[in-house]
Order: structure tokens, then sequence, then C-alpha cells
DNA sequence: ATAAGTGCAAAAGGTTTGCTGTACT
DNA sequence: AGTACAGCAAACCTTTTGCACTTAT
């Protein structure tokens, strides 16, 4: 028996899926499909938007990146363990708040019987940056 | 100088307002924005879903109202002051969780900096009653 | 009277999907 | 060989917008 590059469930090891899940890995910003779409091009210009939102899924599914959901437009992590973030409503930057979801609130979902199977905190507000080049400007 | 109607901005009260406002006021259960016109639409069978669309934006820059998005999609609620939501990925119901955001979560953000203006907790997983469900059906 | 607001239909923006052809195993 | 996958364009769904008409003040 020759090693397989198929996983359990028949996936194929495609180039387009190579070059997506190395695009998410690398790009440290939180990227939309969109943006991993262009970054991929550079390696694979004959790449399509359908297929990155097609391959964006499963890797999600597959636990191997993760997503979060910003002005209702989905962004992809590199990071899969949980945390908070913090979206700049003047820059749009995103920041990652290394935390874990706090045992109180966990607490108060669990409390009255309900299963956490996943979560998203997102804090909204002015970053730094945008809160010094303010002070700045007057 | 007479009593007006009109608030500081210039803005009018019109029947569509008045009915938009009174129909997320009285629903307890987080509606959307068609939900929100359809519902309305039993009062005022004349009114858009653009003019919905508008109001409710409206409402919620006036903080009379606020917003959650879940879904990729916005939902209304009547409950302005803060607090977390817990959504229900089996039946779809979403459930507020009564707490304020966490002391430690906020002085994550803030210490480096940032300034928090708003922001959104939710959980996801399978709520109290779909558990149970689970578990009569085995 | 006049400017804000409404309704309608079209457009926008992000994401999904059907189909046909391609390529991994 | 046979099935999973890719590319393309069309469809989808929610939300926004331009315009002409209406209405609150």
């Amino acid at each position: 028996m020759t090693t397989s590059h198929r996983d359990k469930k028949g996936k194929r090891q495609t180039r387009q899926k190579v070059v997506i899940y190395r695009t998410v890995i690398t790009s440290k910003d939180h990227p939309t499909a969109e943006q991993v779409y262009e970054r991929a091009r550079k390696e694979l210009s004959t790449i399509s938007l359908a297929t990155v939102y097609r391959v964006l899924k499963e890797l999600v599914k597959e636990g191997k990146i993760s997503e979060i959901v910003v002005n209702k437009q989905s962004r992809y992590d590199y990071k899969t363990e949980y945390h908070h973030h913090f979206v700049c409503t003047y820059c749009g930057k995103i920041f990652d708040i290394d935390i874990p979801i706090c045992q109180m609130a966990r607490d108060f979902v669990e409390g009255p019987g309900h299963i956490i199977e996943n979560a998203q905190h997102t804090f909204f507000g002015k970053c730094k940056f945008c809160a010094e080049k303010e002070k700045k400007g007057k």
C-alpha cells in the first residue's frame, strides 16, 4: 500500500488548497476572502474566488484556521486558539486580545443548561494609534 | 415659543417611525429587519422595507434600541443596556446573558491604549431545550 | 412653503451554487 | 477510470441608494 495524499474523507490535495492555506498561515492581518484571493493569485494566477471561498470554508471546518466576522464580512485567522478581538472603527485594523473567555460569562451561559460550542467576543473602538494621531492633530 | 415635536436635528415624527419603534419595543425575540417589517405591516400595511431599514438604523444611532449581528444579519433588541448573547445553532433562538463585559477583558484592551466604544460578545452552541430534546429522542 | 421622509425598484456587496471541464489518486 | 475539485458565471440574500412623490412642521 502506497502513502496516500488523500485524507480520511477522500479529500484530495490540490495546488489551490496548498496555496490558500499557506496564504492564510502567513497573513497576520485577518484577511478577507477577497484579500486571500488577491494574495493567492500572486502564486497561482488562475485561481478563482469561488475556490478560495470553498477552500477557506473547508479549512475552517477542519480546524486548520479560524474565522471571525467583522462588519458582516468573514475574515480568516491563522490562530486557532480562542481569543478576543479589538476592531478599530477608525482605521479598520483588528487587534488580537489574547485572553480566554471569562469564566463568569461561561458560568452564566452554562448555568441555565446551554452548551457552549463556540464564541466570538469583539470590542469596537478607537485604537491606540488612531487616538495618538488625533491628539497630535489638534 | 410652541412645544416642538421635532427634535434637535430637525427629525420629523412620522407614523412609520412610531410603528417601527413600537414593534421593536414589544418584540422580545431579537427580530431581523424583515421580521420587523412583517410585524409593522400589520399596523401600517403600506410601509416599505427600505423605510424599516432606514428607521431602524436611525433608532440605533439615537440609542433607543440596539443592534446585534448574528450570522451576518442584523437583529434588533429593545434592551439597550449592554449584555451578551447565546445563539443556539440548532433552533436559532437567541438568549440574553445578562452580565456586563468582564473587567479583565476590558483591562486587556485598554491596557495597550485602545479605547472601547462598543462590544459584541456572543456564544454559540446547543441550548438547554435542544439538548433536552436530543436526550429524549434517543 | 419647504425640507425631511417615504415607497419603489434598482444596485451593491459578500457569498454560494450549478454546470462543465480538469486533474488527483 | 472514476471521483473530487476547479473555474466561470449566474443566483442569492441582506442591505443600501437614487429618484420622484408625499407629508410633517
